[in-house]
DNA sequence: GGAGTGGGTCCGCTTGCTTAT
DNA sequence: GATAAGCAAGCGGACCCACTC
């Protein structure tokens, strides 16, 4: 490893006009043979500022870490390209990181903030995270930043507009004809699954229409819960024509169940559901969908956290533009007559 | 944050006495007294080591990166896992980054390696990359270490049994009674592509079946690549009834393309894919599958990058343990009787 | 007196050496 | 001569404060 004094000696000058020089600092006098000299014993020796000694001088590392359930899941890959590229914007780096349960999270919190190994962090918990269990980690002033989760007692969260999602995919089934639609929803303590059964049950109730509490489901967002739940809605006495799944990994699953089970979709079941992905492309049929701004939610978590970072005080947001978009693939087409 | 000084003063003690309690050190002759009030303000004050201080005093992070080119696949989040495992076994942490192009790859190694960010790298580098683009950055002593890319001029790869996994798949075929068995590979470039290749002809050629040339392409892994693929495969003269593909990706393309073209999956093609992952259950039919070992692959990863730290030599090694296992879903059966 | 330099301190932590019982 | 503890240097870099023409 080449450091400053290593260039010093090489280029015959201090250590201090080397750093003066190779930070740029303003106001450095220093000529401009010396300047290039030092540049060049610099290239030559491939010198790069040491990353530990400059976090150790300025209490800071310019890293910003991100926390996602599961790295495998589409979706959180939109988001981790949206943080990827507003931190690069703000001269941040990312530290991308796992965490499957509570306590996991607990301890990445505590090696990643505690010990100074980054300046912030997003996170974005599993759905099935009951908000309340956030607390215990909680110092309110710590630059976190939640996504898709508003937590209690600490203000600094970025949300997806939820409502407005599962009412454009609802809306889409009320426009093909459909009158029995049913919800395949997430586990009823997250609240972006209340917030989206509520997006679908004011759009059903706002033209009118009656939602059968058997048609309901509050599952999960894993293939199998989808597959488990629309065994359940199409055991029910009357059987919706179409359903509103929140969650696309949830409708693969569902969609193999309908499958196996012999009915056709979309002739017999049209099927949207809320997120896009590119696997819900290469699904048989391929998936309607509304697609969410993921990347813009990382974008805004980003800044969401810079923010937290220099004033230490943080705001709940809505991302809500984009706005949710419909994307019309073949799981969806007009019921069939009665 | 709190220091080691603000344990000694609020302790009324030496620094060094705190440090030397606190870590633990041999030899450390501290009263019993001391030593108890040294850790029970640390714990009051919520005490934790200053990350950049000590990677800045041992010249050693105990961080490991793990890049690769999109997080979004299914087999590389398997990878991740493993070598997350086997860091923590060897306190070691992993960041992880993503590098889809050389570019970014070479960006990502100066800044990861040549600031002293990390002690070490695990590259996954994409199947299209050319191996001797890698020699730029091929300080053959750095240590780093290339997964499923064997790199001329630096020893220090590791890979999977491809040749294996591709007979496993081809003979599952032929027990089915296939013989015209086609192959939908991956970009020629790619020396995992090529071992696949093989595994495929070696098998074909050891029963007597012949490859008509028409049936075997090199497009590529992603869905895109798979549909063309097949279409390809697909409009030869004489047609293929079963189908060995490379990579799961392409396979799930080249379902959707095979369904849209109204053929039947396993009725008038069969088809078996190498690499396992979620989506392949969820696809239909369910493909069947040959699961390589990309969580051993990656333990054997993070053990190889170790020894290539500690002692800057490295080995080329090929993960045969577990075998490839063939996991029969409903994409594959036995032939239409002519 | 300003242009061009170098010296020295500190960031938090470890550790060999020293000092005081 | 043990035992218990403190001093101080130094990891690499930044920057304030000299110092010299």
């Amino acid at each position: 490893m080449t450091t400053l004094s290593d260039i010093a000696r090489e280029a015959g000058v201090s250590v201090s006009a080397v750093s003066r020089v190779l930070s740029n600092a303003e106001g450095t006098r220093v000529s401009e043979g010396t300047r290039a000299r030092i540049h060049r014993v610099a290239k030559d020796l491939n010198y790069r500022p040491n990353f530990a000694a400059r976090a150790l001088k300025f209490q800071r590392t310019a890293v910003l870490a991100c926390i996602v359930p599961d790295l495998t899941n589409a979706m959180f890959s939109e988001l981790v390209r949206g943080v990827e590229s507003c931190a690069r914007e703000h001269d941040y780096t990312v530290l991308l990181s796992r965490a499957e349960v509570m306590l996991e999270l607990d301890a990445a919190l505590a090696r990643l903030l505690g010990e100074g190994r980054v300046d912030g962090v997003i996170v974005q918990t599993l759905d099935a995270t009951d908000p309340a269990a956030l607390d215990a980690l909680s110092d309110a002033k710590m630059p976190v930043v939640f996504v898709n989760t508003v937590h209690p007692h600490h203000a600094g969260s970025v949300i997806l507009d939820d409502h407005r999602g599962a009412a454009t995919a609802t809306q889409h089934l009320i426009d093909l004809g459909h009158q029995r639609i049913g919800f395949i929803g997430g586990l009823a303590a997250a609240g972006s699954a209340r917030r989206r059964l509520e997006g679908f049950a004011d759009t059903m109730a706002s033209v009118g229409l009656i939602v059968d509490p058997e048609w309901v489901t509050a599952m999960g967002y894993r293939p199998a819960d989808g597959m488990a739940a629309l065994g359940s809605v199409m055991d029910a006495g009357v059987r919706p024509t179409a359903l509103v799944i929140a969650n696309v990994n949830a409708a693969m699953g569902a969609l193999l169940e309908a499958r196996r089970r012999g009915w056709s979709v979309p002739q017999q079941l049209s099927v949207a559901a809320i997120h896009d992905s590119w696997p819900a492309e290469n699904t048989w049929p391929p998936l309607t969908t509304v697609k969410m701004p993921f990347y813009e939610l990382g974008r805004e978590a980003v800044k969401s956290v810079i923010a937290r970072i220099s004033q230490d005080d943080g705001i709940d947001l809505v991302v809500g533009s984009p706005a949710p978009e419909l994307i019309v693939r073949e799981s969806s087409a007009p019921p069939l007559a009665d």
